[in-house]
DNA sequence: ACCTGAACACCGTTCAAGT
DNA sequence: ACCTGAACACCGTTCAAGT
């Protein structure tokens, strides 16, 4: 009391910064991103923060619920704006891809959004724009659903598969007598082939593939059922 | 040599089975179907076999190295005798179909495929034959590995997908109330209205929908290109 | 060639004790 | 209320020793 009545916390060079849910989280995602999934450990985390490892514990119950916030941290980057866009198809290609940045962006993030996926509100927003769109352009609940389903998995799918495809790895260094010898070519030829493309294809542009031949599958499916409805075709 | 030259091993009915690659494989991936990846260790897949931990690297370099086993097993148990069909789409939708089953037959199976993918002949047959399938169809080697991509994406993604789902546990038991206390729904609107949907939906009925729905903008792209190509349409 | 126990360097988490 | 060290019950893997 004797150094001033509203004087705060001093703001000191040396002191350290209190420790938050927040400043774990980020600090988490920040090791992952560096170290890969494995190389996270709460030991190690707290060792980072200036910290012992049980004081991590007086923010996070335990290990599972610490990786969870990293999934719902990473979640609630995805730029949401684009799903305003008038067309449905331009809207939920728009959402989509911003989601799949963010999958690019972090290596691990889609592994963590799989299998830590979080139920809060957060988390959900996306989920329920997704659906919203789906619905506007004509889906009744169970087929948006499905819809919805069929464009999460795509997009987390692709994301993952692409950060452990093990073709991916042949191009690199002098890999490629090994692919080879793994794979002999008289066997498969379709996979030979297509090794060069594996190792210089954008990730953007062959996720967008997909993205549209799933957008335009949904909007032939669309046409037909209307057109079903119309006609009244019994069958 | 005392007792019959041809005589082999001694049948005895407590007799230890010899310790094989194949037998310990198969070991682990019954543990993981039981107790899921994080119940599978080094150790105790040792005691459940009657052996000393150290005596599973006789067989395997390392508990990597065994998952890649088993994730190489589970592709190998794919009935790809679909992929003959004459018509491409039948195809396509046989095999991946056949994947799909082999994933909700194992649990783990999607989990271990993402995150161990091995590259050996037996796990590239079906590669190898999707890629065919797609080229005789008539896709060029560029787009038939993008389609290759967003077909195992999507299955993969679907598969750990609905394993994970967050919302898949909100009908177990009360568990409507915590859901629409976590959500409400005035705010999720259509996240609540789907919710009975995937309490009892289907899951080879979902997986299907995403399916028809990639062929059939699979089957528009082969028809958009096929015409740009022979109306020569500059654009 | 295959198996083994002891040991090493790690984990996540609990608990009782500090301030 | 928050932090801490010691401890517990596990890990994967190495190594030298057995047969």
């Amino acid at each position: 009391v004797g150094d001033g009545a509203r004087a705060s916390v001093p703001p000191g060079e040396g002191r350290r910064e209190p420790l938050t849910r927040p400043r774990i989280l980020e600090r988490a995602l920040e090791m992952i991103d560096r170290d890969g999934i494995e190389g996270l450990s709460m030991r190690r985390l707290a060792a980072e923060l200036d910290v012992s490892a049980m004081s991590l514990y007086n923010h996070v119950p335990n290990k599972e619920a610490l990786l969870e916030g990293v999934a719902e941290t990473l979640l609630a980057e995805i730029d949401l704006t684009g799903v305003e866009l008038e067309d449905w198809t331009d809207a939920i290609r728009a959402g989509f891809r911003s989601f799949h940045e963010v999958l690019l962006a972090h290596p691990q993030a889609a592994f963590l959004i799989q299998t830590k996926p979080p139920a809060t509100p957060g988390a959900m927003r996306p989920v329920e724009l997704s659906l919203a769109t789906l619905r506007r352009a004509g889906f009744d609940a169970q087929n948006a659903l499905e819809a919805h389903w069929a464009l999460v998995g795509y997009t987390l799918g692709h994301a993952m598969f692409q950060q452990s495809n093990p073709l991916g790895d042949f191009e690199r260094g002098e890999g490629t007598l090994a692919a080879e010898r793994a794979l002999p070519p008289e066997d498969f030829p379709h996979v030979t082939e297509v090794l060069p493309e594996i190792a210089n294809c954008d990730l953007g542009h062959a996720y967008d593939f997909g993205l549209n031949v799933i957008v335009e599958g949904l909007k032939a499916k669309l046409r037909k059922d209307s057109q079903r409805g119309l006609f009244q075709v019994a069958d």
